[in-house]
DNA sequence: AAAAAGTCTTTGATATATCAAAAAAACGAA
DNA sequence: TTCGTTTTTTTGATATATCAAAGACTTTTT
C-alpha cells in the first residue's frame, strides 16, 4: 500500500528529528543567551534531581532514557562543572548517588522559567486538547517499543 | 500557573527524546539485525537521494534538518563506504553534488521494506487521523522555532 | 565459604551534533 | 579590475550516544 508507506515516511521524519531537534536548539540557545554553560542534556539531568535529588546513576538512565555510557560522561562534565558530586552509597557500593552542590540549585528557577518560556514559543497556537493527544500518541510509539 | 507549567514539562521530555530516540534505536536495530552496517543518519541522506538524486551538501542541509558540519561528516563516511561520491559541480565550483554509487542503489528496497515495518512495530494501536494529528502539531511547533 | 549469576558503573572505539572560524569560489559595486 | 560581500564547504574543539567489554560489588546457590 504505497499511500500507507508514504505518510509512514513522512511521519518518520516529523517523529525523528525535525520538532524534537528544533525544541534542543532553541532551548540551547536561549540558555545560552542568558550567558548560562550548561548543555541540555546536562539541564534533564539537574531537571530530574530537582525533583528528586541524590538520584542512583541507574536510575537516571530509567527517568532520563539514556544508557549506562551516557550517563557516566555527563555526570563526569557536571562534576567538572561542580554542578553535582557522586556519593558513594552506604547501603550499596556499587551505586553512586548522584547530588546536586549549591551551584546547580542556583539555576533552578532562571532556566526553569527559560524552559518554559521556550515551551511557550514552540507551542503557539497549539491547544491543550492537541498537546494531550500528541502525548498519548507519542506514548503509545514509545510503548510499542520499549 | 504551576498546572501548566507541569503540562509543558511534561510535552518536553515527550517531544524532546522520548519517542524519537526509541524510533531510532529499534530502526537502527533492526538494520543491525538484517545485516545492514549502516547508521540511520547515513541512512537518512541516502532517503533523500533515491528521491532525487545529486543533491549539493547544502541542499541535504535544509532537506535534512542538519547544520553543514554534520552533513560535511556524514558524506565523509559514506564516501569511506564507497556508497556516495562528490561530484564538483561545473556550474559552480563551490557545490559539491552528492551521488549514489551502485551499492547505495542496492541498499534502497531492503532498508525502505525494513524501516516500513519498523513504522508498523511503533504505531500499533494509533490511527490514521491520530497520525495526521500530530503531524500536524510538530510541524507547528516546527514553524514556531524555525 | 566458595562459585555463579546478577547489578551498577566505567572505559574504549566510533559516529554524530554544535559552535566558531577559516578556506574557496562566486557575485556585485565602485 | 579590484574590493567587499555572500555562499558553499571544511576544519577544530567539545559534548553526547551507542555498542561491546570489563571492573567492582551484591546476591544467590551450592
Amino acid at each position: 500500500m504505497p499511500n500507507n508507506n508514504f505518510r509512514r515516511g513522512e511521519l518518520y521524519s516529523v517523529i525523528n528529528g525535525m520538532a524534537s531537534t528544533a525544541v534542543a536548539r532553541r532551548l540551547q540557545k536561549n540558555f545560552r543567551a542568558a550567558g548560562l554553560e550548561i548543555t541540555i542534556e546536562q539541564w534533564s539531568i539537574l531537571y530530574h534531581l530537582w525533583k528528586e535529588d541524590c538520584l542512583s546513576q541507574q536510575e537516571l538512565c530509567n527517568r532520563t532514557f539514556r544508557d549506562k555510557p551516557s550517563i557516566t560522561r555527563l555526570i563526569d562534565n557536571l562534576e567538572k562543572l561542580k554542578l553535582v558530586k557522586r556519593v558513594s552509597s552506604p547501603e550499596d557500593k556499587r551505586i553512586n548517588l548522584v547530588c546536586l552542590n549549591d551551584g546547580a540549585k542556583e539555576l533552578q528557577d532562571i532556566t526553569l522559567r527559560i524552559a518554559n518560556e521556550t515551551m511557550d514559543e514552540a507551542l503557539i497556537g497549539v491547544t491543550r486538547d492537541e498537546i494531550e493527544m500528541v502525548k498519548n500518541v507519542l506514548q503509545k510509539v514509545y510503548d510499542n517499543l520499549k
